[in-house]
DNA sequence: TGCCAGGCCCTCTTTAGGGCCTT
């Protein structure tokens, strides 16, 4: 299996939802993929000094003692960006992962110009029946397995990178996408829905002849 | 507790509003 096929499902555990308001991660989960099999994991707590609110240690239970517990904010990114190399990224809702991504590096005067593409845009496409785009619910009504404690960051991440391999396996088999690649996915989920059958019936064609 | 933001997406739209999704 070639290494340009990999593609890095990550997740983001954090004090809230905006990185310009002084929210910032606590826990960093990276499920590396290759070929749609798993290879590698990253997953690491890390402290950035800022207090966890209750309703959010609620949800997660990422406690302050944790996270106070936990490697500098700075290391646990450096040894991230390290692990993922420019192998391209996914994640479920994408644009607060990648906002995340390029703050906590940023402040770790690391860069992160990795490209994203996002399991909601992706399954909104795909699955326009499905009574939630939640992603323990997709998780849930594709009957995959869950492992792990939900809304921490490991276990969403493993969960995003089965969706992943859900997306993939339909786009094969259901819609005749012979090697939906990471580029192809973020093609895939900026086109309009109602092109949607046009875009799909157009890549079949084009790998036909090639 | 759950707002905070940002972006997508639908509709009773486009000179707007609101739900979804992430924590």
């Amino acid at each position: 299996m070639s290494h340009a096929d990999r593609i890095a499902a990550i997740d983001f555990e954090t004090t809230g939802v905006s990185p310009t308001r002084g929210d910032r991660a606590t826990e960093v989960a990276i499920v590396m993929t290759e070929g749609g099999r798993v290879v590698d994991r990253f997953q690491s707590l890390m402290n950035t000094g800022v207090p966890i609110p209750p309703f959010i240690t609620q949800l997660t239970g990422i406690t302050n003692a944790m996270v106070a517990a936990a490697p500098p904010a700075a290391q646990v990114m450096a040894d991230a960006a390290r692990f993922v190399g420019d192998t391209p990224m996914v994640a479920h809702n994408a644009g607060f992962d990648r906002r995340f991504w390029q703050a906590e590096l940023t402040a770790a005067g690391c860069a992160a110009d990795q490209a994203f593409a996002c399991t909601v845009l992706l399954s909104r496409r795909l699955y326009p029946d499905a009574p939630s785009h939640k992603l323990g619910s997709l998780i849930d009504w594709f009957g995959l397995p869950r492992t792990g404690q939900a809304h921490r960051a490991l276990a969403d991440a493993e969960m995003a990178a089965e969706l992943l391999g859900r997306i993939r396996h339909d786009l094969m088999m259901r819609h005749g996408v012979p090697r939906p690649d990471h580029a192809f996915l973020r093609e895939l989920q900026a086109c309009p829905a109602r092109q949607l059958p046009r875009f799909l019936q157009t890549r079949r064609e084009s790998t036909v002849v090639a």
